[in-house]
DNA sequence: TGAATTGTTCTACC
DNA sequence: TGGTAGAACAATTC
């Protein structure tokens, strides 16, 4: 499950591997032509052709190959990933998508679950109006975090997973940003403390950091180049952690669905503002 | 066999 | 009308 650390991994493992080669053929192997958004097979060929490779980097979770003319863009959602070679021939019915470049190397797009995207566009324009700020760069800032918290009336879960508000956070990281700011998924943005908006302010950059670090998460299937594994799952606090003992309290995570999303928390660290106050409330009147 | 999985997009609601 | 919530959707695995 690609989010922006696994999507980083991906662009700093295939930069250098992409970089200055010429594409002279595409091809969709297992058929799923549904793979190129809005554009046949053949479209994509002739869009891509001939092409050179200028720049490869990331925007939220899309990653973009700048070519001499347009971009090319991938989404690779759940399952989606890269491969330079072609281990195992049974692989070939997960393939949707193989480039072929001028000094004869391959590059396959493989997705199992068929979710990922692939889009030839001559401008980022249309990524740009749907994505919002990227959390590492000097733009998200603390005081924007706050005043942008603060005008909107949103459960925390689901509007740090709105890619339009911060681009980039996906489940894992949502969970476990809010788990160390002590902020309960439902909790209304604008109900948060100065001091808690500076905590998540700080998480989000530093769990971002320390992932990339560990080369991403593997949870599941996340996988880089032909089979490199992402650390970061050791460094894991509550995502997937459900009926185990908080790290930090030792209550039993839970696991619940919150905005259509399988939900990791500690019912104690991360309570809903309603809660607090009758412990607190309970704890004056001890 | 159907539940679970994800990010995005569409629709409905206030 | 704009902001928000929730359903739908893609396809596969176990």
């Amino acid at each position: 499950m690609p989010e922006l650390p696994e999507v980083e991994t991906v662009v700093n493992h295939l930069s250098s591997k992409l970089r200055g080669k010429i594409i002279s053929s595409s091809d969709s192997p297992n058929g799923y032509i549904r793979v190129f958004h809005k554009f046949s097979l053949k479209e994509c060929d002739t869009f891509l052709y001939n092409q050179a490779i200028e720049k490869v980097w990331r925007r939220g979770k899309y990653i973009i190959l700048s070519l001499t003319k347009g971009f090319l863009c991938i989404h690779l959602r759940m399952t989606g990933k890269f491969l330079t070679t072609l281990e195992n021939p049974k692989d070939l019915k997960y393939i949707s998508a193989e480039f072929t470049f001028a000094d004869q190397s391959k590059l396959y797009f493989k997705d199992v679950r068929k979710f990922g995207r692939i889009y030839c566009c001559q401008t980022l324009n249309w990524l740009e109006e749907k994505l919002g700020l990227e959390p590492l760069s000097p733009s998200f800032t603390l005081s924007w975090l706050k005043a942008n918290l603060k005008t909107k009336q949103r459960k925390m879960k689901p509007l740090l997973l709105d890619q339009s508000f911060i681009a980039g956070l996906g489940n894992i990281y949502t969970d476990e940003a809010l788990w160390r700011t002590g902020i309960h998924p439902e909790k209304i943005s604008s109900t948060l403390t100065q001091s808690m908006v500076k905590t998540l302010h700080f998480s989000i950059i530093d769990i971002l950091n320390k992932a990339i670090e560990a080369k991403g998460t593997t949870f599941l299937s996340f996988s880089y180049g032909e089979n490199g594994k992402g650390e970061f799952k050791d460094n894991l606090q509550v995502f997937g952690k459900q009926g185990l003992p908080c790290p930090k309290c030792n209550t039993v995570i839970v696991k619940e669905f919150i905005a259509q999303r399988g939900t990791h928390f500690c019912p104690s660290c991360q309570q809903s503002t309603h809660k607090l106050q009758e412990n607190s409330h309970a704890n004056i009147t001890r």
